[in-house]
DNA sequence: AATGAATGAGGTTTCATTCAT
DNA sequence: CATGAATGAAACCTCATTCAT
């Protein structure tokens, strides 16, 4: 519980001045704990970092797991419903300046950037299931290509969230079904023209 | 030709660093200044990483300046051309880890998210222009959400440079020209169907 | 026997690491009781260390009482016999960690400064006592000297353990036993010379 | 000068709280240099510690070599005299403090011990020099245990200086010249014996 | 009595910034 | 103008001691 409260306390330190910026007083004041406690739970400011950045993609591999209990022929509809949801969490909220900080901190620091890219390894067999079904007389190798650029659109997604908050979500969200939809168009002749 | 010198020594400390990571000294000792030099230049060093922001920005920028000349007709085959050198610059060397830095900064720093946004509006009107060009017969509406989909997938290029680095580089060039096919197809009915 | 639990855990902490570096918590997992346990029979860190220091130089002054029941006549060939095992306890093992920690705390801490300064005050009775048994034709003024030279050698050991680890103790030890009989000969003629 | 400075006021809160006792604000403090200016003149606390035990080795060194200009027939009573002041300066001011610092902090600091005993085996060499010079008709393994006994006596007077700091200087100087004396007579007879 | 989580002062070290030279 | 030594606030982290359980 107070590993949360600490957990939780650097997530919010994190957000707004970044993992450098949030010192180990501001950590503790904002779990309400003292500074000395913080380290009976972790062993340094990194491994907090660590535990955030772990924790923080877990999450993101969980969301894939509610996927298994919906019907091939109802994927599609799920994942363009889900286009909304991901749109209002990186847009709203500090969803996006948390994930990109992760992202910054993973460029630079080698342990951050092993829990990524581990984290991600397992994201992307989740993501290649999940494409394979939406695709299923397509073969692998491609499924795997676009199973990439569904992750990039919602990286990308974090990274317009910075760069244009105020864009029109409304008219990015339709404009996303239709290129979602093109992706995985059950007619194979315009992905053939490739 | 002094503040240059510093601006790239910055870019290399903080591409390795982090911006947080790169100390005046570092930057010095890469621009062969003392350090009371770069104060002469630059007010601090809050400063130096604005104008790195705007400076990179404004190369981006530029970019979208050689369509001009290129005739409406071979629009769309310069971009696919352009899609292999975007992958190649943002899965090698250090061009993400400096571009999801600046992100990063922006979200938690209000006067550089002031020049990224006021950059980023500049690149859409430019990027909207292009998109225009690619689907003439298009509703303004509907251009601008599909370039703010490109953009979209160029950003996210750098999210995934991080987290998968290892990506089939051809297979994922294969495939994003795939997508940007349809994106632009000539014929208005897949996209009609939104 | 707690007591002396944490006074042995504390001796094997304080060889290794010096008085400032063992911790109370290196103490009480050493000792096998709670951190708090100590405060039980110790009032504080510091006390724990006076009272080794007491135990180490009360453990010192008990080997002198074992020269009661040696004849005088046997007092030369034990010492000499003794040197042996002294050399060994000083080279070897964590025996001079340990006394020269103490002399140098000792040097800044003034209550156990006066620990010291007790217990050697003791301890030169004692071995003045044995030095007059050794030397009984001899005036007490240099009897008293005398003695003080024998501590000078055991005292000096531990500083030549640490500066000469590997010095050759063979070589040591025959050295010292001739200097022994040299300072206790009974022949007043040499001595006579000063 | 200012890197003597620190290192002069380092020494004197070695002297006073030993080395882990002195902290950077007080010597910092003592040299009337900020903290920070330290870390331009040293790397760490520890490399203070490290040049501290190098010159205070050197000094300790250099005085050897005062011994080469005294003629061979000289050389005995040079030592007697210098015995006085020796056991003024140990006995005195703040010097056996330092020295028993140093000896404790290289029983449990790998590169103090390092530095310790690289300087002790030169000092040897001197040592034994000098001893083969007062002795030239005694075999060179006598005479290295001969010079060992001596550095015993020498370094013993430290740790005597600590526990007896009222001793009698003066019985103690006699004493000792006596020894010396002994330890180096003319006459091989008495050494012979063992 | 025993535990060990919590405290928070204080330790070493870094670094953006200034200013005498 | 340029230099780089100096500053000192603030960072991370440790640890003797306390006290609710």
């Amino acid at each position: 519980m107070r590993r949360q409260q600490i957990l939780d306390a650097t997530v919010q330190c994190v957000r707004r001045k970044g993992f450098h910026g949030a010192s180990m007083s501001d950590i503790a004041a904002g779990a309400q704990v003292s500074v000395g406690a913080i380290y009976r739970y972790f062993t340094s400011k990194e491994s907090i970092i660590e535990a955030i950045v772990a924790n923080n993609l877990a999450e993101m591999r969980d969301t894939f797991a509610e996927w298994d209990d919906t019907p091939d022929d109802a994927l599609l509809d799920r994942l363009l419903n889900v286009l909304g949801r991901a749109i209002e969490r990186r847009f709203g909220g500090d969803y996006s300046e948390l994930g990109l900080e992760i992202l910054a901190e993973a460029g630079r620091n080698p342990r951050v950037a092993a829990i990524v890219e581990n984290a991600d390894a397992q994201e992307r067999q989740l993501g290649r299931n999940l494409c394979q079904r939406l695709m299923p007389d397509v073969e692998p190798a491609l499924v795997e290509a676009r199973s990439e650029i569904v992750s990039m659109l919602f990286d990308g997604m974090m990274a317009r969230a910075i760069a244009n908050p105020s864009a029109d979500r409304g008219a990015l969200l339709a404009d996303l079904r239709t290129v979602v939809r093109l992706l995985f168009a059950p007619s194979p002749k315009p992905l053939g023209v490739a």
